[in-house]
DNA sequence: CTACGATAGTCCAAAAGTTGGACTATCAAC
DNA sequence: GTTGATAGTCCAACTTTTGGACTATCGTAG
């Protein structure tokens, strides 16, 4: 059995998550199309996963995204030229600025929401809810997100 | 709670998968940097995930990766030029060439499988064997990866 | 209160990466 | 041997990302 005919049967952990990221990422810009924001890419996933109804640093959401300052600085202008969110001055932080979902943000966010929850749902049909629920709790462990749930 | 602070804590599985999927690359090419694949970078990965000793076609590579055939073309350049792979033509089609590893490439693959291989082991020891397996079988039957096992 | 190094964020220009369209060669089926 | 599909390349436009320098403000230590 050659590597190809291996790894098509037995994926490695790299190609997996590739899957589920992507996987997920198609489908929930797809469905967002349809319901009226056809407008939003994969690539402004990295910041919309992060709005806060009350507000966020774009230091912090930076940080978040795991990318660098000047990326998530034009993601930025892009989502707020197409009305998803406005930068507000930080009133502790003169330097700062506070990033904040417009309605349409906060419109986002409930219907991005739902659909992973939808998609999430589907999963846990799929291989049993207990099962599901016991492979999310491996994956936010061995992602390291497992801590403090207060 | 506002939805950062639930998003951190309960990050969503988008954020999940980024996590698993950015966290694994990050780790295996710089571990592969410092076993001297250092002119390997993450983009090299759609890529090298599927070569194999037998040669792929670039056609399937292209397919498997889920890119654009100009974007793997450049890709297999680099690699060509890296000296991790050769095109050969395919005696059964002759607009078709296989790509063939190169001894360095062979290299490559086992020392990322081997990387992989660890960092599936330490998962393991974090959360249980039993439990590493059984978040593995999910995670393959979700991403519809979970198909005949000869 | 002033000086200091660190931090928030922007600007610009270069580099890197992606995409669309047209093109050649070959294939497979009729 | 014509025809429609497929393998792959080329090029030029476009989009994204990066690096470096810069301004303003902060927080701390004198």
């Amino acid at each position: 059995m050659g590597r190809i005919a291996r790894k098509t049967s037995t994926p490695d952990l790299g190609i997996l998550g590739a899957r589920l990221l992507f996987g997920l990422q198609g489908e929930l810009f797809r469905r967002g199309a349809e319901l009226g924001f056809g407008d939003l890419k994969p690539k402004h996933g990295a910041v919309l996963a992060y709005l806060d109804e009350n507000g966020i640093g774009q230091n912090e959401l930076t940080r978040l995204a795991g990318r660098n300052k000047q990326t998530i600085g034009a993601i930025l202008d892009e989502l707020e030229r197409l009305g998803y969110l406005t930068r507000v001055p930080d009133p502790a932080d003169r330097r700062a600025r506070l990033i904040m979902p417009t309605g349409r943000g906060l419109e986002w966010m409930r219907v991005s929401d739902g659909i992973v929850e939808d998609i999430e749902r589907r999963h846990a049909e799929m291989v049993g809810t207990e099962e599901y629920a016991a492979f999310l709790r491996t994956l936010k462990t061995i992602t390291g997100s497992s801590q403090e749930i207060h």
